[in-house]
DNA sequence: ATCTATTCATAAGG
DNA sequence: TCCTTATGAATAGAT
């Protein structure tokens, strides 16, 4: 619906990816709340943000459903004595710190290192990916070039589109910087540091450098 | 949307009030999964029918949406125990959860992916890499098969180490996957699914996976 | 459950 | 964020 079909996966550009998400964000509100009247139903939605960022509906009140539906579910019991919170959040810490171990291997291997132990059919997959990730950037590139040249001869010849030079291939660009920036970027840290933590508040926050 | 409009209120008639009950809240549930996984997101909905029946979607786990749901409200009342150790805790998760963010954008652009947004300078950075793990990974491949022939060579011909056939390159490899590895091992969730964690003890563990 | 005429939601673009 | 518009989706009513 809209002026084009998108697929259903993760929006890349993270300011489509906020617009989107205020507008079906609205939109599902919307319908949970005519399901709730038309078919006099207890409806409850939470909905967290990639940033964390909280929203809620619910036609009685959260509260309600959440109690509803934990009798629903039998296991209103154990919800956070201190010993099961902190269980709580030492089991989530290890899954991320699973997840994180899983990402940092195949982002190693796209980096070209810890290939040891990999079978031939593996690094002819890697291979294969790593071509089309090139492919992928180089078309990029050649795209902002493009642009560029475009705007520029528009520029210099007034709106005509297509003036002299009609890409931008062989321009030269003199920049140069030997350390690429993925090498300094990344910082990991695997193992809990008791120490040092920095204060870093959890909901609230943007949780990535989009926006 | 339908043959007519209606006016959102209480479906007196309990068939229609069903069949509507059935539509919408398929409706409803798919426009939540598609708005966590378009835009990143963590949504729980809890539907209870008007014959008390539930029905329930969450991306990740409800239990998880309820705990967050929990600690949200939490943290905004203040009224949290300052139980330090749930405290550590939670920036210990929500560390974690920002270096897997940091880490999954990069490994995103080494996929070809999220390209959006990046300079050119950038993107030859990115080229750069990408080139150089290409190398690795082909010099790795010929080094398997170099040795795999000196391997068969010195089975035919003894403890000869050059024989015949020099290097391998010519050999064709048959095996055919269209599906990357990279592709499918991974399955990052950015929030807590509480199900299905595997028995990973936390501390006392090896501080980094570089041994 | 299936069909289809309508209305609705929303993607893209200011 | 809000407005506009073209288009694909959801669904009301009928079968």
């Amino acid at each position: 619906m809209g002026r084009g079909k998108i697929a259903i996966r993760r929006i890349d550009n993270s300011t489509s990816r906020q617009v989107t998400f205020s507008k079906r964000r609205k939109g599902l509100i919307k319908k949970a709340k005519e399901l709730a009247i038309l078919c006099d139903a207890e409806v409850g939605v939470t909905i967290f943000s990639s940033t964390g960022k909280l929203y809620e509906f619910a036609n009685t009140s959260m509260k309600a459903v959440i109690e509803r539906y934990s009798k629903s579910k039998e296991q209103h019991q154990d919800l956070m004595n201190p010993t099961s919170e902190v269980k709580f959040w030492q089991r989530e810490a290890a899954m991320l710190r699973q997840q994180l171990h899983s990402l940092q291997e195949n982002y190693r291997q796209l980096m070209g290192e810890q290939l040891y132990g990999l079978s031939v059919k593996e690094l002819e997959n890697l291979e294969n990916q790593l071509e089309m990730s090139l492919n992928c950037v180089r078309v990029k590139k050649g795209q902002i070039f493009t642009n560029e040249i475009q705007e520029l001869n528009r520029k210099v010849y007034g709106t005509r589109p297509y003036g002299g030079n009609e890409n931008g291939f062989n321009i030269r660009f003199q920049e140069q910087e030997s350390q690429s920036r993925l090498h300094g970027s990344i910082n990991l840290q695997l193992s809990p540091p008791m120490h040092h933590i920095p204060d870093y508040q959890i909901p609230a926050t943007r949780a990535s450098k989009d926006k």
